[in-house]
DNA sequence: GCTTGCCCTAGAGTATTGTCTAGGGCTTAT
DNA sequence: ATAAGCCCTAGACAATACTCTAGGGCAAGC
């Protein structure tokens, strides 16, 4: 049993368009076609298009995820190298993850003062200190007056 | 005490065309210029410009942290907005930090096939299975033989 | 006064990742 | 045999976020 685009479209919600476009940048070399140049998916090729979607979506670049697809063609000799490359993407997202984690709580900060009950004093107290900043040393003051 | 963009650049890691360009965006309306036309950035400007960075660093758009901005220079009667602003945000980041962990999940998965003893058998079997699909189907085999 | 080293703008160019259009072919049902 | 509904490619277009170039101004030291 294979599926057509449009059925592996439906099934990965990636657009008819997007599984072209893998294709043509190598992403989809194991998808053959059948005597009328159409492109018939199997159950295997769904399977190797689910790691390359779990790539993708942990941020992985096309020009990456063809490297580890082109070992993934060349057989198991290349298992190292596959091995290698997913583990330093592995620490690639962590390392992402952290960073996010670390602006996350920065703006967790702001949104506490938001929250807070005095947060109109405290927003209020902060835009006349830049204000003044910008008096003190000179500057036009870009901050509209409150209405 | 101000900064020139140069400075600016340094303590920030973003380059100085970087800088021009969220200007150019609309993110940066609260930095005045001398009297020579050049940028003098405040420090309650880095602060500004911290939370920018922390914006774009949890992958807000810049279209998206301009609104934020044009909301922090309309003054505190925008507090609100602000605040439902942030914490949108706030929940978009923690549902991609899911995501990103699921995914990351099954690149796990296959790492520990990779790392398995007998992955070379596991690997081999698989290939071996994608052959076959292929020519069950009447496919062309776009496998290459082993060496 | 002139060089050096910053600063400016406008706008062109680049990288990435799609998305769509034009032109055309296969397959099935009528 | 023709219309409908898929499929194909090549290549144009688009959105995002920079990055750089050209051309020019300001400021400080020789």
């Amino acid at each position: 049993m294979t599926y057509t685009i449009k059925a592996v479209a439906e099934k990965t919600h990636l657009s008819i368009y997007t599984l072209r476009f893998y294709d043509k940048q190598g992403l989809l070399p194991f998808v053959s076609r059948n005597h009328a140049g159409y492109r018939e998916f199997t159950d295997a090729d769904l399977q190797l298009l689910h790691t390359i979607t779990c790539l993708k979506n942990t941020g992985m670049k096309i020009a990456d995820i063809r490297h580890y697809i082109d070992a993934v063609m060349a057989g198991p000799s290349t298992i190292p190298a596959r091995q290698a490359l997913l583990s330093a993407h592995r620490e690639a997202i962590l390392a992402a993850q952290q960073k996010i984690m670390a602006n996350l709580k920065e703006i967790d900060f702001k949104l506490n003062i938001y929250n807070a009950p005095n947060a109109q004093q405290v927003i209020t107290a902060e835009r006349r200190y830049a204000k003044a900043e910008k008096i003190a040393n000179g500057l036009p003051d870009p901050y509209p007056a409150l209405t």
